[in-house]
This record gives structure tokens, C-alpha cells and sequence, in this order.
DNA sequence: TTCAATAAGTGATTTAGTCACTTCCTGTGA
DNA sequence: TCACAGGAAGTGACTAAATCACTTATTGAA
């Protein structure tokens, strides 16, 4: 129905009750189909207002929000990860960019300074701008999904361990690269960056909590 | 509760009416939590059985059941971001891979010529066997998520489009890389093996299906 | 014009029951 | 002794009709 009606996010859905006449179930059945809808984050509860549709509808991978950190490894790993698939995604980027890619990068690069309204708007996330400037909504997503794994520990980090001047050079110097059309400094540079915000980490949490 | 008794994908949970019992509410308040927990795979309904725990419960990358493929784009989009994503994980499993890793992956190699379980069965997967080998279980699961979207045609194309004896031997080669510790080789020979695949679909398809 | 009271609309939950399906046990007959 | 039809118990799926909790927009008095 939200996709028939072309709902997008921010948009109001009836309410339950109207959904149970038209569907012609009952109230229950209609919450526990919505639920399902919530846990993916298709759809937001606004307990006295209303439900809406979210950000989920247009989103393909997801971190799963029943897995609690507690189970999952260390923010090393995901590091790890990101030194490893955030280069070629780079280079990736230094060679399918648009005019309004680099605008938008330029921008990401700017809210490094700022604090962070980052995990509300995505597209400002310098990372996640740059997977968008490969032209490749799937990258993309791909890591925003990985940013928002350990999502905590990672907001954690921006704020005490990462050094913001230091991260807007870094950021700046891969619009460049970008820039020029230049995918192995792209590459070089990402990885370098990331390498070094692992080491940040690394030495402060020491080694006996690096797991 | 399942994270504190320790619950492991095939196992059963208590009743509704049980846990309705146990958490003070009523059981179309349990079916809400527990319908949430459906949606991202971390439990499964068994009509006059039970409840079960699924492999969602250690599965922190997922793709979301509920975008529709129609909204989403080509399956040609998908293999691009592959074809960035993969090398570099296949490079890192050259680097990381351990002699357990290697067995696994020479099984799962062979599996490629047999007729595929490969959905029920991921770690038999070749490309998830690769990333598995890198060591870092967070590659493997993005990897893995990756590999479940657009889930339908992605076997549509396995049992159509692919020539399944060169798709052994590619594999076979990337083995052997791995084997011998070569990133380099690892990953050209799987950015190849991808740009096959791609290549082959996209004839195939046709310019206009591209999109 | 301001702002507190109110009413209507919405989600959240309850209660009590019925239906549908699966599983396992038991008694029967070969 | 064994195979198997039949039944009972347990489970999820769903209904029905309410009530409670919260939000929002309107209204009317200060």
C-alpha cells in the first residue's frame, strides 16, 4: 500500500483502525503486520499522532537491531572492514564523479568541523558522501549500513579519540584527489586515513580491549 | 531473553501464552515483540509448533525484506558494486587466510558446480567461504548481506546466464592465489571473474534492460 | 492577543475466546 | 511384534469489543 500510494518518508499512513476496516482484519493482526514494518525502520510509531513512514522504505541493507553489541566483536573489526572496503570505493568515486557529487562532498567535508547531526542526516556523513559520489546507490548504502553498525561506539569515537582538525585535512585532501579524477590517491589517501583513526583507537584503548 | 539463556539458531522459545505469562502482558502484546523480531530473521514461526530461534540472531547486516525489488535498481548496479567490494576482500582473505579457511573454501568451490543449497547453506557460498577467510567476520557478513539482495534474480543468473564449468575454474584460480598468500592475484583474478559474470549478463539483457 | 481547557483522533493494551495446524501418543488390527 | 489410524494436547493465528494513554487542534475566557 505505502509503495502503491508512493509514500515517502515523513508521510502519514492511515490510522490502525482505518487499516483494519480496509484490509478487513482486525486491529491486532494490522499492529503486528506494522511491527514487522517497524523493526526494518519502514515505518515509525507516534504513540497519540499517528505512524509514518521513515527512512527504511528506500533503504536495502540494514544493521539489525535486535543484535545486541554485547555479542558482537570489537569497533577494531569494524575498522578493519572500512580499511578494507572503503579505498576501492573511493577510487570508485575519483572516477564516476558529478559536478553535484563534489558540491555534496564538499559540504560532508565542512560538518567534520561541526558537531555531529551526522546519524540524522546521512548524506552528511563525509564517508557516506563519498560511497554516494561512485554513482553506485548500492555502495552507498553498503556504508551507511556499516557506519551504523556499533553505532555507540562509533559516535564515541568522533567525539574523544578523533582529532576533528586533523579528519577535515584528511577529508580535504581526498575531495581533491576526487577532484582530479585521481583514483589511486583517493584510494592511498583513504586508507590512510582510516588507518590512522585506528591507531588513534587502538593506542587508547590499549591492547587488552582490543580483543 | 534469548541472549541470556544462550539461545542458538534451531532452538525453541517458550509459548506465547507462556511468555505472555512470564513478561506480565497479553499475547497479542507478545506476538508485537515478537513479529519485530521476525521481520529481521532473529526468530521464525512454525504454525502449530513453535517458535524458533534463526540465524538472524548473529547476522548484523540484513538486507531489508521489506523494499520491493521493483523499487530497487538493475541487477547490474548490484554486480558493479561487487566488482569494487570483492577484490579487496578476496586480497585480504590471500593475506589473512587460515588452513581451516582453506579447506572451507575448497568445499565450497566444488559446491559451485552442484546444484545450489546455497541459500539455506551460506557458508557454502564461494564468495562468502572468501571473505569468511579474511578473517573478519563484519567482511563476511556485508559480503553475505550483499549476496541476499535482489536474492531472485541473483539465482535466476546462476542457473541461466553463468557457464558453471568456467565459473569452477575461476574459482579453482582464486583458491590457488589464496593458497599461495598472493593478494594481488586474489584480487584480479576475482575482479575478473566478476567483470565475467557482468559481462555475460549484460549481453545477455540486453542495452535496453541495462538501465 | 494569549493561553489554558477541552474534545477528537490516534496508538497501546487488555480480556476472553475461537479456529487452524502440528506433534505425539495410544490402542487397534494385521 | 509391528504398522498405522485416531485422538488429545499443545501451539500459533485471529477475532471482538472495550479501555487507557497520548497528541493535536480547536475553542473560549482572561
Amino acid at each position: 500500500m505505502i509503495e502503491a500510494a508512493g509514500l515517502e518518508p515523513g508521510d502519514a499512513l492511515a490510522s490502525s483502525r482505518e487499516l483494519a476496516k480496509r484490509f478487513e482484519v482486525t486491529t491486532p493482526t494490522i499492529r503486528e503486520a506494522l511491527r514487522r514494518l517497524e523493526a526494518t525502520d519502514v515505518i515509525r510509531f507516534r504513540h497519540g499522532s499517528g505512524t509514518y513512514v521513515s527512512g527504511g522504505v528506500n533503504r536495502r541493507l540494514l544493521v539489525n537491531p535486535h543484535v545486541s553489541e554485547s555479542r558482537s566483536e570489537s569497533v577494531l573489526e569494524l575498522l578493519d572492514a572500512r580499511i578494507v572496503l572503503e579505498p576501492p570505493v573511493a577510487a570508485a568515486a575519483a572516477a564516476a564523479r558529478t559536478d553535484d557529487d563534489l558540491t555534496a562532498l564538499t559540504l560532508s567535508a565542512d560538518n567534520s568541523l561541526k558537531p555531529q547531526y551526522a546519524d540524522e542526516r546521512p548524506e552528511l556523513h563525509f564517508h557516506v558522501a563519498l560511497a554516494g559520489a561512485s554513482g553506485n546507490l548500492l555502495l552507498r548504502e553498503t556504508i551507511e549500513a556499516l557506519l551504523q553498525v556499533r553505532a555507540r561506539d562509533q559516535i564515541e569515537i568522533r567525539h574523544r579519540y578523533t582529532d576533528r582538525d586533523r579528519d577535515h585535512a584528511d577529508h580535504l585532501r581526498i575531495v581533491e584527489a576526487v577532484r582530479d579524477g585521481d583514483p589511486d590517491a583517493a584510494a592511498t589517501l583513504t586508507r590512510e586515513h582510516l588507518l590512522a583513526i585506528r591507531e588513534a583507537i587502538a593506542t587508547t584503548l590499549g591492547p587488552e580491549q582490543a580483543r
